[in-house]
RNA sequence: GCGGGCGUGGUGGAAUGGUAGACACACCGGACUUAAAAUCCGGAGGAGGUAGCUCCGUGCGGGUUCGAGUCCCGCCGCCCGCACCA
């Protein structure tokens, strides 16, 4: 035991069920391939990381974004988890009850894909992934607690999931209605809009049709707002997300506005409804354009075959590229007209157009041409009036032109009778007034209303490898929920994939039942739920992975919300918001008691690569690369053939450029820490970090450092322990102070997940230890307990990175117990603070020397120094100084 | 088009309005070695000077300030998200 070094009172090391065996002390080089699965085991077989639900201590929840069982981890793992790693590393050892699990997000479409190419239930596929999978995570000495371990798949998961869903159709959050989905006539499926690629289906290359399906769909509209509203309150969430997960609900304020239509013997209807963000331009307002898919449309091109041809055209065009999106604005004249509702004896044409969207607003539009760019292109096609009545700042009305852009700014409201005069706000206000007291068609003929973008989310998936929807239709009683005694709704294991279409819908007898209110035979519901739908609540899950019921309230309101959750930017919309939702959700059904599932958020940027080709252009991965530098060139050419290859952009990791590295030739070669360690280094977390085999050798290169350093100090003080103990002299006083700084930004970068920085920070530090341990070797009369003290925080600092390397070192350092169980060391507050302070001296803003001067030095020596100095007599040239500046404890400025 | 972010040495990147380039990678020089690797020591933003030093320098142009990488205005470039949302 190292004399002077003092752990807080209470700090308890637990005995070891199994002697740990550290071999190598004293070793050149630290063998990674030997210790990484010796501690893996030891923790393993001490339950270090299993959390006890009646832990008295405060708890912290941090959670990675779980993955979806691909069969193998990427980098972009690697990166994601080590992160998470870190940050609960870090809380257990400030002495929180720390939850850290892991699962999978094993429902979804490649288990299927697996099952038709390679004949393999999907089932058996997912299961042989997690496998893989596990034993990599494994091998990455993750501090995770997998006692809790759950797959969405496991019958014992989704049943929970259908209790909730029951529960949530009970409470009216789920609907059933008909939705219009991108069909595959080839694989008879619905296909995800990322699946159509140029109006045609990713695998069958089928024309993609529109397809009217009744399908499940959350009521997630119904909490629009409250979604919107309670993004103010995430303040640990990025901004970034928080924007787009605005943007994507998006609110707009606007009038509900019907229009009178002239009589027309082809339709019943008296009035057209349109929803506007600008009623303030009425005045100028020149047509009506239909949405092709609004019903008066339909009427309408039941009896008029040129309408319904530009109505399939533009079915067409809606499926087709989405690059082509910037498509001329184009319409068809129904022939019928509306009264204008402000200047009497008006009228509008109404026509279809293109570019009104069925499901925002009412599917019909009023045209303002001067103020709208979309109607500007439609009526300079259509040769309709363009009349402005929004006025600029600081123009006369009649210099008012709108050649082919439409003015959007703000202005004051003209050619308008009784609008005239007024701002855009108050013009809005006025007009929506004015039409709330008109009636027409017997309703108010304006009515304020917020419109979202936000829709209901489908769930329906005619797919077999997901969560049952567990719901019965009767031909008597309709559709009737599974009784919750009948739960799981279970998916059968002896499917086929040899025909297309849904797998579950082909068996020959699952969906045969009788109807459980009225016993008449009747038919299961085949689609299962969008796999969104799991991950929405597993973080729950976790809480009580156990538990017969969904979650265990206690247990889920104490963890939750996760303190940190981390994850990709690509899960910032739909998974983000699906969570709040569902959370939300299960608080209506009483499965949970908070609104927002994650309290922290943060998210990381992607591992990115090199890419190389040769010379026919073809992508080579960096395996078969060697890399010659000469001077500031960096040449590559092929490993086997000696072939020159071209060295091209950094990418994303990706599978078609072949820029992949694999983490587990990467922790055969190098080890986990040496992986962990580089993925933390250097970049910030929300950027992109390059991987290079530089990087991951100069990470490798400090790992040996480190032991050396560790073994070296212990070989030390094994020498001179029985010396007498010397005065602190000025170097080991420094050492302590630079060793206490690092402890206290280290924990300070990793509490604001500033883990590049905390790397710079320990790097410094070993630097400061490496050079102290020469001076202790030829000055024995230094401290030895600095240098060990300095050496064993080093050792705990580096602890949640690089975990492995940090409790061998423990070991050599001859602590009792284990790393993962010891406290965060305590930081001296007396030895943060120096006593006396270098202030540079600037002369007009500029450096020009330093001076030292006791901390809260008086104004008048601290002028004195500074006028003294030589850099800055010169400047002044014997004239006194015009300003100065002096800012205490920072910096003084003089001013010539 | 709208919204958001970013732009700093050869490279990744540091820097509460207060010493720009911490730390790392690559590079160069030296030590050790028969040699190499590993390791250790040292150098380094650019230009000029033997040197002390001097000038320039955070995409470009202005501004605020004793002082700007940081704040404000206007451009340029790159990246990401949404994209006919009335």
């Amino acid at each position: 035991m190292v004399p002077g070094i003092q752990y807080p009172p209470g700090t308890q090391f637990p005995t070891l069920k199994r002697t740990p065996r550290v071999t190598g002390q004293g070793a050149e080089r630290y063998n990674p391939r030997e210790m990484e699965p010796h501690w893996q085991t030891v923790w393993d077989e001490n339950g270090a990381f299993v959390v006890d639900n009646d832990d008295p201590r405060e708890r912290y929840y941090v959670l990675e974004m779980f993955p979806y069982p691909s069969g193998r981890i990427h980098m972009g793992h690697v990166r994601n988890y080590a992160m998470g790693d870190v940050v609960a590393r870090y809380w257990r050892a400030r002495g929180k009850n720390v939850l850290h699990p892991m699962g999978w997000d094993a429902f979804g479409l490649p288990a299927e894909n697996a099952a038709i190419e390679r004949k393999l239930n999907p089932r058996t596929w997912t299961y042989q992934n997690i496998e893989a999978m596990k034993a990599q995570l494994k091998s990455m000495g993750l501090s995770l607690d997998w006692s809790r371990e759950i797959a969405t798949c496991d019958p014992d998961y989704y049943r929970h999931q259908q209790a909730m869903f029951l529960d949530m159709l009970a409470a009216g959050l789920v609907s059933r209605k008909k939705s219009k989905v991108n069909w595959d006539p080839v694989d008879m499926t619905v296909l995800a809009n990322e699946q159509v690629i140029d109006g045609r289906g990713w695998r069958s290359g089928a024309e993609v049709q529109q397809r009217e399906l009744t399908q499940w769909f959350f009521r997630i509209s119904d909490y629009a707002e409250e979604l919107l509203a309670a993004l103010d309150g995430l303040t640990e969430w990025p901004d970034k997300v928080r924007v787009m997960q605005r943007n994507w609900i998006g609110r707009s304020e606007g009038l509900r506005l019907l229009f009178a239509l002239e009589p027309d013997p082809r339709i019943e209807a008296k009035s057209i409804e349109v929803f506007t963000t600008r009623p303030d331009t009425i005045f100028g307002a020149s047509f009506i354009a239909l949405s092709p898919d609004h019903p008066l449309t339909c009427t309408l091109a039941a009896s008029d075959p040129a309408l319904a041809e530009f109505v399939a055209e533009c079915h067409r065009q809606g499926t087709a590229t989405e690059t082509l999106e910037k498509a001329e604005k184009r319409g068809h004249f129904t022939g019928l007209h509306v009264r204008h509702p402000v200047s009497e004896g008006e009228t509008l044409p109404v026509y279809v157009a293109n570019f009104v969207l069925m499901d925002y607003g009412t599917g019909a539009i009023f045209g303002c041409p001067a103020h709208d760019q979309r109607d500007l292109d439609f009526a300079r096609k259509y040769d309709l009036p363009v009349l402005p009545v929004v006025l600029p700042p600081d123009l006369d009305p009649q210099e008012v032109e709108i050649g082919d852009e439409a003015y959007v700014e703000d202005g004051t409201i003209f050619n308008s009778g009784f609008l005239d005069g007024l701002s855009i706000e108050d013009a809005k206000q006025r007009i929506a007034g004015h039409f709330a007291e008109r009636m027409l068609d017997g309703r108010p003929q304006g009515v304020v209303e917020v419109n979202y973008r936000l829709r209901d989310w489908g769930i329906s998936r005619q797919r077999y490898w997901g969560c049952p929807i567990p719901v019965i239709h009767c031909e008597v009683c309709g559709t009737v929920p599974v009784p919750k005694k009948d739960l799981p709704v279970v998916l059968p294991e002896d499917v086929s994939f040899d025909k297309p279409g849904n797998a579950l819908d082909h068996h020959p007898s699952w969906k045969h039942v009788d109807c459980p209110q009225c016993g008449a035979p009747a038919r299961r519901e085949t689609d299962t739920m969008d796999t969104f739908v799991d991950s929405s609540w597993y973080f729950a899950r976790f809480t009580a992975p156990d538990a017969a019921t969904p979650t265990v309230l206690d247990q889920a309101n104490a963890w939750l919300p996760v303190d940190q959750y981390i994850g990709g930017v690509e899960h910032a919309i739909l998974h983000l918001l699906y969570s709040r939702f569902f959370t939300r959700a299960m608080k209506a059904t009483g499965h949970i008691g908070i609104d927002e599932p994650f309290k922290g958020m943060f998210t990381q940027g992607m591992v990115t690569h090199e890419t190389y080709r040769n010379g026919k252009g073809e992508w080579v991965p960096p395996t078969d690369i060697v890399l010659e530098t000469e001077g500031e060139t960096r040449r590559a050419r092929h490993a086997a053939t000696g072939e020159a290859i071209t060295i091209g952009s950094v990418e994303k990791m990706s599978k078609s450029k072949k820029n992949v590295v694999d983490p587990d030739e990467i922790v055969a070669t190098y080890g986990a820490d040496t992986a962990r360690w580089f993925m933390l280094s250097d970049s910030p977390p929300e950027r992109d970090v390059q991987w290079t085999e530089a990087g991951v050798e100069g990470a490798s290169r400090f790992q040996q450092r480190i032991w050396r350093l560790v073994n070296e100090a212990m070989a030390i003080a094994a020498k001179e322990a029985e010396g007498g103990a010397g005065a602190l002299d000025d170097e080991a006083l420094a050492v302590r102070k630079a060793v206490h700084r690092a402890l206290h930004q280290v924990g300070a970068d990793i509490e604001g997940l500033r883990f590049n920085r905390a790397v710079a920070q320990i790097y410094e530090m070993t630097n400061t230890l490496s050079r102290y341990v020469g001076l202790v070797e030829a000055a024995p009369r230094a401290r030895l307990e600095v240098l060990v003290e300095g050496v064993e925080r080093l050792v705990q600092l580096i602890g949640p990175m690089m975990p492995h390397l940090a409790e061998t070192c423990w070991q050599v350092l001859g602590r009792e117990g284990l790393l993962a169980d010891a406290p965060w060391p305590p930081v001296d507050p007396a030895l943060l603070e120096d006593d006396s302070v270098t202030l540079p001296v600037q002369v007009n803003g500029k450096r020009r020397g330093e001076i030292v001067v006791p901390k809260g030095a008086a104004r008048e020596l601290i002028e004195k120094e500074a006028l003294s100095l030589d850099a800055v007599a010169r400047m002044l040239d014997g004239k006194p100084p015009r300003k100065l500046v002096i800012v205490p404890d920072r910096i003084v400025n003089v001013v010539v």
